[in-house]
DNA sequence: TTATTTTTATGCCTGCACAGATTGGTGTCA
DNA sequence: TGACACCAATCTGTGCAGGCATAAAAATAA
């Protein structure tokens, strides 16, 4: 997958600070780097820079690469998202990206039922009839992949390019769910009509019914998972950057 | 500011993509770069690697350095947030940022109240008497770096650093709002009351009265600048990119 | 159409000079 | 003696210049 070698490294150096290995507050040093991992300068520098950007480190000059703590990493990167749902922090990051689901998904209901073009009304259509067939049959995997569709699709029709952007980590909830085992042997007939009212509405630009309705899936989707991160602590981050 | 003179490429180019002056689809070549911005292969590469992270550009052999289209850009980026904010998407952005807000923050609120640590809770009081005090006095000034601090404290106590990381941004809004006028006089008495409302609700861990008044805070929000961006063009991205 | 060669821009490597921050020493003054 | 300001050594990232390897598009041949 990774094909080019500084983004071996990126991934290299980028899971093993999310992980812990590397302690927050370690230093680094780009000489020592280049000799363990056996690449050139110019490929630790470019993976430096790219993990700098995600906040996982800072160089500066005469003391070296020094390690960040959590709070100063970008919950958005999709390659923190990534490491940290790879790592022992799995339960706080998924209570993070279900909370702010729970928050965005009804409003991107709501909007995609007043703004959304005409096509992704129509293969909202489509794909709700899909997983309501293939729901009641039992296959879960389609239903899976539909389902993800489904999310993806009303966060786009929004016309928001931020709760668009979502999709990629919901996805991957989604995914988690049900490879932990926490969906039911089949889809609860409920989830399914809800739904199908969330495609129904949009389709017929009925904003209060669309919400509604996605509200009832938040809820429940809430309920199945929150489980996952019972005790997991929160993590709290001191808005004091503002002192410059 | 930027004080690496990689930043300051990063900063060039950057903006001139968001902007548009570099259409989408436009090929960029890294020797060409290195002549017109005086500077070396290393820095050049650098600067490539951020703008590839941020999803301005991708590199590709052969080929050169493709200049990619909005619908990829990474729309959490504290980069392309600035950048976006200072060309004539700023509507659009604005937009976006502020239908996030509306539905996060009263979730960030209910959570305040339920996990928010004892000094978090005070704080936010001593805030709220604050911004009764000058906002009744009519110092916009001190207002506005007050509201600022009270909904960053409130997005931080949630404990969720996706919604805390989201105060930077929201600050932005905030000061655009009363730098372009949008602020009356001075601020409505009951917005004061909300606010307090909200610090007393969290303060109380009595989370449904939280979330109810900060929608209320949300919907006056979004009623005095939703004129910003009348007429702006929405942005679909289709998620179609799950066809690898 | 299909296979092969050529072209060409990025990926990767290395040696060198510079800038700036830390550290420790030096000297001055109380 | 001890506190403090100043200066120099040193260490490490930053930037520069050039070279070779390689992959993918384009052109050519089969």
């Amino acid at each position: 997958m990774a094909t080019s070698l500084h983004a071996h490294v990126v991934e290299h150096l980028g899971s093993r600070i999310v992980s812990g290995q590397v302690p927050r507050g370690s230093i680094l040093l780009a000489a020592d780097l280049e000799q363990r991992l056996q690449v050139s300068r110019s490929v630790i520098r470019e993976a430096i820079r790219v993990l700098a950007q995600c906040g996982l480190v800072t160089s500066t000059k005469r003391v070296g690469i020094r390690v960040m703590g959590a709070e100063s990493w970008n919950p958005y990167d999709d390659h923190v998202i990534r490491w940290r749902l790879a790592s022992d922090q799995k339960g706080t990051q998924l209570r993070s990206l279900t909370e702010l689901r729970i928050s965005v998904e009804p409003m991107a209901a709501e909007l995609a039922a007043e703004v959304a073009p005409e096509t992704m009304r129509k293969e909202l259509m489509m794909i709700s009839a899909q997983m309501s067939h293939y729901g009641r049959q039992g296959d879960l995997r389609r239903f899976l992949e539909l389902d993800i569709r489904f999310h993806a699709l009303v966060l786009a029709a929004s016309g928001n390019e931020m709760f668009a952007n979502l999709s990629t980590p919901i996805g991957a909830i989604l995914r988690g769910r049900t490879e932990l085992g926490l969906m039911p042997e089949r889809p609860h007939e409920e989830a399914l009509l809800w739904h199908q009212s969330v495609a129904d509405a949009i389709s017929n630009s009925d904003s209060a019914s669309a919400r509604k309705n996605m509200e009832s899936i938040m809820r429940r989707t809430h309920n199945e998972i929150c489980s996952l991160w019972e005790g997991q602590p929160r993590l709290f981050v001191d808005p004091a950057k503002d002192t410059k």
